[in-house]
DNA sequence: AACCAGGGGTACC
DNA sequence: GGTACCCATGGT
């Protein structure tokens, strides 16, 4: 069935381009087949309709899915206008919403996304559902596997994957998820502090995937991923040589993101988002 | 052919 | 607590 209804601050395309989703692909011209977890979806749309192609049960997961129930405009008002990088960013790809993504999916996707580009980490990830995951129950595809299904793959079935160094992370991620050595049930009752913490104690995780998994599998906004292009953006629209001089190059990073960002506290990390897909569109 | 990609673990100091 | 080096693989 067909469900329609209107947002602003929504674009597909953006969201689909933006990094966050792996298995979300256009398949015409504003429609993309979307999957996560144990679900699939038709989305398309135009201007500020967008209309939900799935089971009728589906529809509220979707809805969720796409955090149609948050107020994006006013992220994008609380932005210092003398801040013009990042008043432009958010300009360019305000149609971006964070996604409520699938926690374990997220945690997987994001170990495998280490020193990866994104058309590999879809191709990776499209691997891992066709080899250890449930045909959906429409025929069109394979959920993400669970981790028991993933469980089953051997540190060489995933080798031969082609996951390189990631393998062995994942191996031990599916091992311990599945006997219970992670709780993931008892993460999402976790805060985002707590939530960091559990994450980079895990074996593969650090800082960096330990944000995005705070960030698109907990939907904790306020989390803010710095990888390799955000360091660059921080220290090309945000480093002043005076003032920065003293600090360890260790710590930059952090000081960067304290001094131009903590002041969007609690949602920094959607417009992490923007300054990301923005950044990527200029290349 | 070096160099880089939505990094992280480990061995040293 | 910090740094240097290594790790797989594919694209430029």
């Amino acid at each position: 069935m067909t469900f329609t209804c209107s947002s602003n601050h929504f674009n597909l395309a953006q969201i689909a381009d933006s990094g966050q989703c792996f298995r979300m692909n256009r398949i015409a011209e504003n429609t993309y087949s979307v999957i996560s977890a144990k679900k699939r979806a038709l989305v398309s749309q135009n201007g500020d309709c967008i209309s939900l192609d799935c089971p009728q049960e589906d529809l509220s997961f979707w809805k969720s899915y796409f955090d149609l129930d948050t107020d994006y405009r006013a992220f994008i008002e609380s932005i210092d206008p003398k801040d013009s990088y990042l008043t432009s960013a958010a300009r360019f790809g305000g149609g971006i919403r964070i996604l409520r993504q699938d926690l374990w999916e997220m945690l997987i996707t994001f170990v495998i996304s280490q020193q990866k580009t994104i058309p590999m980490i879809q191709k990776l990830v499209e691997a891992l559902c066709t080899a250890y995951g449930s045909p959906l129950a429409d025929g069109s595809g394979f959920a993400f596997p669970t981790p028991k299904e993933l469980s089953k793959a051997s540190l060489d079935d995933l080798l031969t994957l082609k996951l390189g160094y990631r393998a062995k992370y994942i191996k031990r991620l599916a091992d311990e998820a599945a006997d219970g050595t992670i709780d993931l049930a008892h993460l999402k009752t976790l805060s985002y502090p707590e939530a960091f913490a559990y994450l980079t104690n895990l074996y593969g995780i650090g800082k960096k995937v330990a944000n995005c998994v705070c960030l698109f599998g907990l939907h904790h906004i306020g989390a803010f991923p710095v990888d390799t292009w955000i360091e660059r953006i921080l220290l090309r629209e945000y480093f002043d040589e005076k003032k920065y001089r003293h600090i360890a190059k260790s710590h930059l990073n952090d000081v960067l993101v304290e001094d131009h960002f903590a002041k969007y506290s609690g949602y920094a990390g959607v417009l992490q988002q923007y300054i990301f897909f923005y950044e990527r569109s200029l290349t």
